[in-house]
DNA sequence: ACAAAAGTGTTTATAATACACCCATGA
DNA sequence: TCATGGGTGTATTATAAACACTTTTGT
């Protein structure tokens, strides 16, 4: 287990100087989309999980790493989607006040924060529920965010999340959007919810049923019975070889 | 002018260590896609073109400067695409060798060219005509070269080529392919072929014709008589704004 | 019986596809 | 006048979009 100490032990020495990597991390909740963030320790900073490149790791492994440690799962899509490469992208003056006041930043950890990083970031598709989140060393909270409600991010983390959800938005045809964020079961309207959230439009109810079920990747389960007054929705689960099948082909789900 | 002696004067220290700029520079001419490449001097060695950041530059600014000095041009389409990363990409033996002969390498240089280096790629379209090539300093030619007769690049350089093709293959309806590869005056036929370089797989004739004709996009210019012993094509040029217009709205030339 | 939401059906409009037809051109 | 390729027309099919109808559920 990480503890103070090792927050003191730590150095930068393995690492690539200038080169960093930020993810961000999208799951579904709620009907809304959700972005996993951190709290710097004892400061009002928010930030996307990210970290430094070891020398002797390529750059999709450290971010595999890095959320390894965040979420303690592999991410089952991961994909790298822009890389930051501005000379002012991290202001040098408000970073040095920020950190000016914690006891671990001494003189030479401070060099290290305050050069000019180059940060490739990836983007991530998570079943929420399967993540057991830790923060890094720096945060002391590592949470999910509605992406309606993002608090302000340091440095251009927040221009990092819009360009990953556009990103999202143009591909949709092409990124295992519902086997990446939703649970094994559900039911069709919470698929369905989950486009709307996502193209941030709403669609057909029986035009989107009948797409799905056509397309062949839906297994239909169980009824199941909410309670409510009126019909009880089937749940359904992914037919994953179909699915991955139709993403391969660029196949549309939604127009 | 560059000259001998300015190689041997070029040193390193105003870029930024371990970083690397690369650019796919897609062109068309005689109904194929072509891309811009390098062969290094001395050595049957080719590259694509490329360069170092410097420490006050901004990732992009990079690519322009590069792309300025090999063409003479400020691209109007240059977009970064993909940032290649792995530990070997650069294999190290192999460069040892090839650099080993040149009385250019001092072990200095050498040990810079020998480092890691994580190299960001720019996609760029332009009208070959407009170019007005020079290779760079460890060059001796500058040239393009056919897509479908691409010689052995060094490096990660072929599969840079490969990702930056399919890029604006799937791409195809949210970049400004015509306006960016074609010359001011073009048949309609050319503009056809060209969609059909890119796709790799041939359109129906009329329905090309009609679909880019509704769209708005071609301003319809004289008869060009070609000397052949049938219908003379009109000659069409784009309507810039309408163009621009559709780019943006992300509404589809071809399906 | 009723409201509410699920599942399915039907109609209409739009776009993709295939191919046919006529026209201009130079030998 | 013939072959060739350009420009346009049309019929067929496929897909999208809108909305109507029926079914199931708990009160």
């Amino acid at each position: 287990m990480k503890n103070e100490k090792e927050v003191f032990d730590m150095n930068f020495k393995n690492f690539i100087p200038g080169q960093s990597v930020d993810c961000v991390i999208i799951g579904y909740d709620q009907h809304e989309l959700h972005i996993l963030v951190l709290k710097w320790k004892g400061l009002d900073v928010w930030a996307l999980p990210g970290g430094f490149v070891e020398k002797n790791e390529d750059l999709s492994t450290a971010a595999t790493h890095i959320l390894k440690e965040r979420t303690g799962l592999n991410f089952s899509y991961l994909e790298q989607f822009y890389t930051f490469g501005d000379v002012d992208r991290r202001k040098k003056e408000e970073l040095e006040i920020k950190l000016g006041n914690s006891v671990f930043f001494t003189e030479e950890r401070m060099k290290w924060f305050l050069q000019r990083f180059i940060s490739t970031s990836y983007l991530g598709l998570v079943d929420m529920d399967k993540c057991d989140l830790k923060p890094d060393l720096l945060s002391d909270l590592c949470v999910w965010k509605p992406l309606k409600e993002m608090p302000i991010l340091i440095f251009d983390h927040n221009e990092m999340v819009q360009k990953a959800v556009s990103h999202i938005k143009v591909q949709v045809n092409y990124l295992p959007i519902g086997i990446s964020l939703l649970p094994k079961k559900f039911t069709m309207k919470s698929f369905q919810l989950l486009y709307e959230a996502i193209l941030n439009k709403s669609l057909d109810r029986g035009n989107f049923q009948r797409k799905m079920l056509k397309l062949g990747i839906l297994n239909r389960l169980e009824k199941q019975l909410t309670g409510a007054a009126n019909k009880a929705p089937y749940l359904y689960s992914f037919n994953k070889e179909k699915y991955k099948e139709l993403l391969d082909k660029g196949i549309g789900f939604i127009n």
